[in-house]
DNA sequence: TCATTAACACGGG
DNA sequence: CCCGTGTTAATGA
C-alpha cells in the first residue's frame, strides 16, 4: 500500500504521515456501478482515490440526477470530509465510474492527524477549495451553457478520466446525468457524428475530435 | 426556438 | 424478444 500512497500523496504527506496512513487504513477495490455514497447516509470512513475515478452526482427526492463531477486519484471527497467531521448526512451520491482502487481512513485518524500534521490540514483544505470550484463549474454549465455545450464538456471529461476516446455509455445513461432526455443526446450526438466529430455506435461512442 | 414526452420502426444480440 | 437507437408529432416554456 505504502507504495501507491507515495506515487499518488507523497509529494503532499510527510513520511510519518504516509505510514500512520497505511498503517491505520485498508485498501478496497470497488467494481464499476458500485455506489458508494448514498444521499442522506451517514460515513464512516473517507475515501483516498489510488486509481480509477468516482463519479459525483446530485439527487433529487425523485431520484433525477446530474453529474457534478469526477474524483481521480490523488483526489479525495469533500463532502466526506464534511460528513466525519460534523456528522452531517450526505447530500451527494458516488457512483464507481470504472473498477477503482480506494484506501479507506477510519474517522478517528482523520481528528488525530489534523491536530498533528499541518500538511494533512492543507490537504483537507485544498480538497475543499478543488470541489468546490468544481462545484461552482457544474453551476456555470447548467447556467450558461446550451446542452450541445454541455454535452461537449461531458465528453471531453469522460474521455480524460477514463483516458479512452471510446466512452463507454448508452445515450439515455448520458441523458440522465447531464439531467435532460434521451432525445435531445441522441439526436445531438447525431450532430456531432454528421460533423465527422465522433462516432456512433451500439453502447459506445468513439470520440475522433472535440 | 428548443426541450420534453410519447410513440413507433429498425436492427443486432 | 429485448434493448438501444433514430425520428417524428404534439405540447409547452
Amino acid at each position: 500500500m505504502i507504495e501507491e500512497l507515495n506515487s499518488n500523496y507523497g509529494h503532499f504527506f510527510e513520511k510519518e504521515l504516509l505510514e500512520e496512513i497505511s498503517k491505520d487504513s485498508i485498501t478496497k477495490e470497488v467494481l464499476e456501478g458500485d455506489i458508494l455514497i448514498k444521499p442522506g447516509s451517514y460515513i464512516k470512513s473517507m475515501p483516498l482515490i489510488i486509481n480509477g475515478a468516482i463519479k459525483i452526482l446530485r439527487e433529487d427526492q425523485e431520484g433525477d440526477e446530474l453529474l457534478l463531477y469526477f474524483l481521480e486519484k490523488g483526489d479525495t471527497c469533500a463532502m466526506t470530509l464534511s460528513c466525519c467531521m460534523g456528522h452531517h448526512k450526505s447530500e451527494i451520491k458516488a457512483i464507481a465510474e470504472m473498477d477503482s482502487t480506494l484506501i479507506m481512513i477510519p474517522i478517528k485518524k482523520m481528528e488525530e492527524w489534523t491536530a498533528k500534521y499541518s500538511s494533512w490540514r492543507s490537504f483537507v483544505f485544498e480538497s475543499y477549495h478543488k470541489r468546490l470550484m468544481e462545484a461552482i463549474e457544474a453551476i456555470d454549465n447548467i447556467a450558461f451553457l446550451n446542452m450541445d455545450e454541455r454535452l461537449l464538456k461531458y465528453l471531453k471529461d469522460k474521455i480524460k478520466v477514463n483516458s479512452d476516446t471510446i466512452v463507454h455509455n448508452t445515450h439515455q445513461e448520458i441523458a440522465y446525468d447531464l439531467h435532460t432526455s434521451r432525445v435531445v443526446i441522441s439526436r445531438l450526438l447525431k450532430k456531432l457524428e454528421v460533423d465527422g466529430r465522433i462516432e456512433l455506435n451500439r453502447n459506445s461512442i468513439k470520440v475522433i475530435s472535440l
